[in-house]
DNA sequence: TTGTAGGCGTTATCAG
DNA sequence: CTGATAACGCCTACAA
């Protein structure tokens, strides 16, 4: 078998039928202006040298390509495996294409993604800026150059693009404010990265919810962990129940962290959430089969993955005249199972 | 602000400096020939305007794009996206870019994305194929035109390439077998879609494991699930549990179907793993956390990525001469946890 | 109805 | 050390 096999191109077709380049041009693309016959001819001809047309060529020429960048922190999490599904539902039925990129939450990783994805000239960005982005020059060039951006979940300050967030503040509000009227006293955090908007703005969420209700917030009570994974969480959860002063109710970062500390408080002979109530946040797939299952603060990924995509392809047909920029910001809805009490008035 | 401005290139920073191109490709590039004054003209400049050299140019000059496209059936569940990641280690490491897809278990939707991938003319392919994936002609088409592929996962029957699967069988084999020399006498089988070459191996691994040990398959003990959704978990492990005659031990097809069926047998009364032992297959990150937890069979799927994406990168390097193919097996792990009795013997 | 020529951005080759 | 030229595959005026 002959290696390194040239792909066939029209001008293959061309000399085989012994035309012009241009007519199997017009011929593949339905030109009116092309005897019947003749497009007959070259069809049957391509589909039977399997021609694939080079859009390599067709790209530089057009100076589009259809591809849009799509660059999160991991794959590997549900809820970013989620938005890209939604993502990919409107781009794909807009006859774009996506390159996805993992920066691994690093920050020389997103760089070089960034600038790679330029070079094969994507014609639109969406990006989860990784938690250790601080600086912004390689986004700011980006905006520059013309490209349109969509910053989602995680909000870059300073940065004048259009973004799809989630309202991280409101959902830790709603939780921790719903701990405390369903009797809880002392209300734990288990926080993520506070590197990270989101982890920053739910912790603020946690502490002016206790404020709202007159309860002090209490350092110890209080533990940020660096990664989202169980393994951060059982760390973390141990700390906080070791403690001679444990708390009566966790709301967790995320549902990893919440199921980790589950698991401690189970280990640990809590009865949850007689002794203790838990509320997660992110609503993933499994949480509702725990036992008990675990309340928590469901994001609207998919939704998020959709609206994002349909921001950037109105960007894409209409570059932006507008100065403004959008922000959306989805509301969290609190979903209460059984892993916290009830609250007596509902 | 202007829109759709022209990207700088290369002749642009020429014309400024009043050079050649030529000699700014060369410059840009580290030629050894070019004055070292020269060289640091053009690469201020550049960074000034922010040059981002066209690889589009350069990939159809050079018919190779550093692109390789990789095709998995739904990136939402965590074994897909750990592959991935392991693809991405290696290929990134390497300089090659991914092209991830989704097929959504679609034939159709993989066929869409196969021509489209050839027609971007990526380096290889990396394919997970969708499980309505019957007639192989678009994959045939893909290798007779020469581009490496590696199928990983799910196995296509009569198509000759390298292939990264996982023996399924064997783990089907060792978590019935497990379940019958632990005391089951009624195992069981929770199954996937009958159209996945995999669900057919964990099924006939169940078989085998039973007859081997002298027990009888019952069909009313084993169902077969489309989706491999909790939800159809659900459905299935209702059906099983109200039998008269219930099984004393499931094995399912993968952790979220075993999941819900800890989840319904529970709700049942049923004591786990005293009255049933539950095995699953995959090892998700949730599974250990259950309670109890789910003893399961693991899956390496970061290291099928892994061993994925060597592969391809071996074949890109020395296009195929040798005539046959790689068939690389992994062989599973039984992972025994709390929700399956423990051997007397052990 | 079809052919010709030019150009998209880059690099390799061959001359200076 | 640097410049001109051709080529990659395709499309679109313009010409015939």
């Amino acid at each position: 078998m002959k290696q390194g096999k040239r792909s066939v191109t029209i001008t293959d077709i061309a000399r085989e039928l012994s035309i012009s380049p241009s007519t199997v041009s017009r011929a593949l693309n339905n030109h009116p202006a092309i005897k019947e016959e003749t497009k007959r001819k070259v069809i049957t001809l391509a589909n039977k040298l399997n021609y694939q047309p080079n859009l390599l060529a067709l790209n530089l020429l057009n100076k589009k390509t259809n591809n849009i960048g799509v660059v999160v922190p991991e794959i590997t999490s549900h809820f970013f495996a989620a938005i890209i599904s939604g993502i990919q539902d409107i781009l794909n039925a807009s006859g774009y294409n996506i390159i996805m990129c993992q920066s691994n939450e690093s920050y020389r990783e997103e760089i070089k993604i960034i600038e790679n994805l330029s070079s094969v000239r994507v014609d639109g960005f969406l990006i989860a800026p990784s938690s250790k982005t601080r600086k912004l020059d390689h986004f700011v060039k980006l905006k520059n150059s013309g490209v349109p951006i969509v910053i989602f979940d995680r909000d870059c300050q300073g940065l004048d693009v259009d973004k799809v967030l989630l309202d991280d503040y409101d959902g830790a509000f709603q939780a921790v404010d719903y701990l405390v009227k369903s009797g809880c006293k002392k209300v734990a955090h288990l926080g993520g990265s506070l590197s990270l908007s989101t982890s920053i703005h739910r912790r603020q969420g946690y502490i002016d919810a206790l404020k709202s209700n007159n309860l002090s917030v209490r350092d110890d009570h209080i533990f940020h962990t660096k990664g989202f994974k169980h393994s951060d969480g059982i760390r973390a959860a141990k700390s906080l129940l070791k403690l001679k002063d444990p708390p009566d109710a966790i709301f967790a970062v995320n549902d990893r962290i919440a199921i980790a500390a589950m698991y401690v408080a189970k280990m640990y002979g809590f009865k949850i959430p007689e002794d203790i109530s838990i509320i997660g946040f992110d609503d993933e797939p499994h949480s509702s089969y725990f036992t008990p299952s675990l309340s928590t603060v469901r994001q609207p990924a998919y939704s998020i993955g959709l609206l994002s995509a349909r921001i950037l392809l109105q960007n894409l047909s209409n570059p932006h005249d507008s100065p403004g920029f959008r922000r959306e910001i989805f509301r969290p809805e609190l979903i209460i199972r059984d892993s916290s009490r009830l609250r007596p008035d509902t």
